[in-house]
DNA sequence: CTGAAAGCGCTTACAG
DNA sequence: CTGAAAGCGCTTACAG
């Protein structure tokens, strides 16, 4: 890294400082007058804010929070903003930061642990007022690291939630549960899994589901039909084409989440299978894409925006000492589309 | 907006004069020792950066930016992080931001001025380094904003391109020259152009590109072929009605961009037409998710992450002191998928 | 109503 | 090699 030697400055900017001289007052008087202070001369109150206006003063966040000791900053650590659910999550933090006067630094982890430990204190030295911590699987190691500080964590479909941190999680085993429900009551008994990576825990939970509803109606739990991805389109690609080469096909498939579905939908495809004429799929997320998809994907709607909101609300609860939920788990929504349908052949 | 008076504090992180303290020194002997300053005694330096070390010492960003004049931080203005061109350029920003020891404040503007205004003043006041705007279509207003701090600014595939300000923008006059061409070359004729809204700078430029590949190959230009999208999936679905219903019906279509791609062929299969063998399809970007699509889409490369990076690059010169270009032109890829194919009827 | 003073946590010439 | 001092741009008791 380059030090400050390497790089010119900016112009300086007008500070508090040079407002007073200009007004004639002392910088104590010009900061009580920009904010609002009841106990300055009205008139003076005014000529001072027009000057500022004037001058384009804009007064320092780093002078004001290091002697308020608040930054009015939060930290977003995400493992990759381009996965669609993370960029919808990050949106709905946003929103919610700017309503509040907080702004928002956002950082990529690309899921390596290493770099996770590297941006959380990074965010420290920028003494952020909280971080909220997206879809990792180390998450709650931050708990510790930060405990120092107390700065309070939000957790949002992160492994292994701490019992000392906040987290927000949509209910996975339910979404799995009814999504796998709807294909038995379409008539589907030979129903795959396609997972994510082999052990996370949203892939158990999700797995889980899967198998009460199979429980449910009796159909016998089959191993072979469980095959795992990466989450993504390419690892459901590779997945897929396992599934594609049993003997006794599946005739529907449960993924992971909406991406691997369509991972899985172009392997089907480029297989010369159709869907759902030969085999159903469903997905989890309901991206912004899913509904235009071809066929339309049915799936369990989780609603990454309103997420996002969630978890930046808690933040500002717990920043302002009101007593908030520690774990809120929320609920997905199944929504029927096109990709599937009662099953061709009768087992 | 809350005050300070509504948030509980924070504990108090352990400051340079804690440390101080601990190892017997003065404040000054820490700060350098923390720098690997050479004038300090190896030893009380080592034992220096162990007491920090074990004391979980982290530097005050704030403190240090206040006395240095810069901050180490950039804002990254989008329209909205939901769209996957942004988040692919907000990743390649942040990911050379991160490698070169900056933070990234993100901020959406939801493509509304009077908020990019305000997100721009809430970047001022956190004295970032400098900004990237992506997308609007009025960011070179910022110049004049931000001259007086004399803010470097990149504007990403913007509107107007102020000569005051640097920019990377894609060539979008050439690729859709080059996929209009391509269409031509199949043997269509009956090619429509479905765009974004109606005046947009980018809309123009490749609505000339696909008017220049047409009259090179002596094709008459039919302006009821020309209709207007949003740069989105719902408003190309009512656009690509319009011309389903025309008496001769195109063979092909130009969408604006990927999603526009998307939104059209969903309206061109609910209407039970097929793609290509009814109508051929090409986009523009070349999103993650269009290699999947049903079928693969045929559209224009946009190195969306590279761009990101190239921005963020651009910026770092700039603050370097180093000339740089100040209008970076990044050239399209044309990539043939199966969403085109030869017309069936030959006109 | 107003100003002088102290202090937030650092960096960095200036003396020694 | 080390420390005392000044200063970055603010806020906020404390006196007047």
């Amino acid at each position: 890294m380059s030090g400050p030697a390497d790089f010119k400055l900016p112009a300086k900017p007008a500070s508090i400082k040079d407002i007073a001289r200009l007004a004639k007052v002392s910088h104590s008087t010009v900061s009580r007058a920009l904010h609002n202070h009841p106990l300055v001369n009205a008139e003076t109150a005014e000529r001072i804010r027009q000057l500022a206006r004037k001058h384009g003063y804009r007064p320092s966040a780093a002078a004001r929070s290091l002697v308020t000791q608040r930054s009015f900053t939060i930290g977003v650590v995400v493992t990759t903003i381009s996965d669609p659910f993370v960029a919808g999550v990050v949106g709905g933090i946003e929103e919610i930061a700017a309503a509040h006067g907080f702004s928002v630094f956002l950082a990529n982890s690309n899921a390596d642990p290493e770099q996770e430990v590297r941006v959380v204190q990074s965010f420290d030295e920028r003494r952020v007022d909280g971080i909220v911590v997206t879809s990792s699987r180390v998450g709650a190691l931050y708990v510790p690291v930060l405990s120092r500080r107390q700065v309070p964590i939000v957790l949002l479909n992160n492994q292994h939630p701490s019992e000392f941190a906040y987290s927000v999680v949509i209910d996975s085993t339910q979404g799995a549960y009814d999504v796998t429900a709807h294909l038995i009551e379409l008539g589907h008994r030979r129903i795959a899994f396609l997972g994510d990576e082999f052990g996370r825990q949203s892939d158990t939970e999700r797995l889980s589901g899967y198998r009460e509803a199979l429980a449910q109606a009796e159909i016998p739990y089959n191993r072979h039909y469980i095959v795992h991805g990466d989450g993504k389109a390419e690892g459901a690609i590779t997945a897929m084409s396992k599934l594609l080469t049993m003997p006794l096909r599946p005739t529907a498939v449960v993924c992971y989440n909406d991406m691997s579905a369509l991972g899985a939908m172009h392997r089907i495809h480029g297989a010369g299978f159709s869907i759902p004429g030969d085999i159903s799929i469903v997905g989890f997320d309901d991206l912004h894409i899913s509904q235009y998809l071809n066929p339309p994907l049915t799936t369990i709607r989780q609603p990454m925006h309103e997420m996002g909101r969630m978890a930046m609300q808690t933040l500002i609860a717990i920043l302002s000492g009101v007593i908030s939920q520690q774990n809120i788990i929320v609920p997905g929504q199944l929504v029927v589309r096109a990709s599937t349908a009662p099953p061709r052949e009768q087992p």
